[in-house]
DNA sequence: GATGAATGAGCATTCATTCAT
DNA sequence: GATGAATGAATGCTCATTCAT
């Protein structure tokens, strides 16, 4: 019933009534990435978008559903800066090389998202209080690298791999991108080239015959 | 002086008092674990463990001293577990995979601690909004690889590392353990000895010559 | 800062604010007079006021904000009482048999709201624990008198003072006045009148020639 | 009931009993005096004491028990200061003034003790909300100076009273002594002889015919 | 559409008091 | 006699949410 408001609602949806969405979320992000999880209250969020609390719970049912938007417009863009760039790519080897470059190069120039993602969705729960994590957003951003791996076993260029172990290698692939944001928060100066080449040169041999 | 006065403390503390302690650490971890690292009041905590909020209060100066036993005590228990373990090996390549086997079988076997810790750590910050990150534990974690990453490059039997692109590589085992937990969290009934062989596989190949 | 940004906002504060913020600050008084300082809970007075207890906390920064506000308004409304009063009188003589009917007075017809100050400033502490006795309150409190004790020195009127002496003057004065406003809680029946027109006298005796 | 219990169990007291009492007196005095009466829980009297808190719930019935007798003790003591001083004396004129000299002294000698009972007693309610005020104890302390008062106006020293003005008199001269101990708090390095003189000076002005 | 005002549940914390040892 | 441990009520405060204007 929800999801179905949701999309009849988004279809129904104005162009400013987007934009406002679209500028709350923003600040949303903002908040959260300075000052955390925890502390992005709406009173906080509407204070940096100069705007009355009650203007965002006109905007969104509930603090859920504004949350929510964080992760879905961080997929989306996601999925519009990584997809070209991987089809542009021909073999395996090179798509492999440029997700990672392209991931890395995606998280340099979307800290703050990046950021306020992480705090979202580690902090989204079910009512039973189990983590959400957005299992399913999860699996939608490893089925790039297990395509890319599933066609590199086929051609031949990488080492053979069982179906689960090629789920262990996407999932560390995955995870390195994910430890290079951590490490990215750390160390705000971190020189992201080299690092994306260590990576690129790691999971080259690892995947390698 | 805080500090000081805390080391002070546990030496005068009694048998009695250290075991309250660590029954509420332990319900504490339970119940970050099970509602997450938001809905893990004092009386949440206090209701698991069947005495009254007062009991927590009484033990602890305040929550923030509570929760700062996590990781502080997951630590330790790590420290204990894997330094033996690793000492036992000779050769670099193999304390590399003691390394990994480990702590895969640490995660498996403290679940519900390792993933306190990680709520627990995430959600800490500093007074203007930033995040601890316990950076000094964040470190100290990764000290193992490093030496051994050392003691590899030095012996010649892995291959040729910068200072930088060691880190890269250090950070990168660790990202990949941490990736385990996760899924392990998604996946209950993961594989974990096929996942431990596999973490193993990739990274003998990525660090050899 | 912080007391710039007060000044600020009294500025910025509607009408409606203004309003609102009286009315809970005169429950506060009433509160305050009628159960004590340490009984007047913010719950207590949203329950006189018939509010709930966010109400307060919307519209005042904390209870210390708003506890200062009986003080100050206390002071506001009594100088604009005395004030005229005294100016309306020529010799010092009649100035000072002025002030002291004035006060007991104004004392007389604001019990609640001098009962409230009494509470409200002998339980005001510095973070040290020092009390704080709003210094600069109290001595604004004496002013009038001491300049009514100089002119009458200047004029001859009274009898001669040393600068100390006089200060001892007009503390007992003002003592005086402090007195009566005890006495009038322990009696509330008290003969107003026959009071004033004692420490009329007794003050009258004690300064002239 | 609660007077004759307390009255039995004052008679069946040890020495030792009593010891302990006053001890603890003594260390809530100071606790009150340093840190305030709202501040001055039993943990932080026990501290003081180096007793734990429990030993107070021994000896006293309740904390309001333990308060009582702050000025119950003061209230002894003064007398024990006061009455012969001033028995010594035999015009109503040289009473008045020893009468003055004496409460300053003592007040000086006992600062910490003065204010705690300042504290206690202001802070003292009935069940009702009333304020107490040691009603019974605060005109005690009025006696001595209505009874010189009494005495003066028969020997025909001072000027003519009438009953109700004698007693504002009384109340006059005993606020002047209150407020010298107010003073004596903003301004610890007060002069204090100078101060009695003043006052000595004030009241023979304002009692002689 | 937008806002300020109000709500009430929930939070961490303090504390007087009780009690078994 | 004395203590440490435990209790539970109360407090000030925060905050997501509701609602009249």
């Amino acid at each position: 019933m929800n999801k179905k408001n949701k999309s009849t609602k988004q279809k129904e949806m104005s162009f400013i009534e987007k934009a406002r969405r679209a500028q709350i979320v923003k600040c949303a992000i903002e908040t959260i990435a300075e000052v955390g999880y925890a502390q992005a209250s709406l009173g906080q969020i509407a204070k940096r978008a100069n705007i009355s609390k009650g203007v965002i719970s006109y905007h969104f049912a509930n603090k859920e559903e504004l949350l929510e938007q964080i992760p879905i417009e961080y997929y989306l863009a996601w999925q519009a800066y990584i997809t070209p760039r991987i089809e542009a790519q021909k073999s395996p080897k090179e798509k492999l090389q440029v997700y990672i470059e392209a991931n890395l190069a995606f998280i340099d120039e979307n800290r703050q998202h990046v950021f306020a993602v992480i705090e979202t969705v580690s902090n989204k729960r079910t009512d039973d209080g189990k983590l959400q994590f957005a299992a399913d957003h999860d699996e939608a951003i490893l089925l790039p690298i297990e395509s890319i791996l599933t066609q590199g076993i086929q051609e031949g260029v990488f080492r053979e791999f069982t179906k689960s172990s090629a789920r262990v290698m996407a999932l560390t692939i995955r995870s390195a991108i994910d430890g290079f944001t951590l490490e990215l928060t750390r160390n705000p100066h971190l020189d992201v080239q080299e690092y994306t080449r260590e990576l690129v040169t790691i999971f080259d041999k690892s995947t390698k015959k």
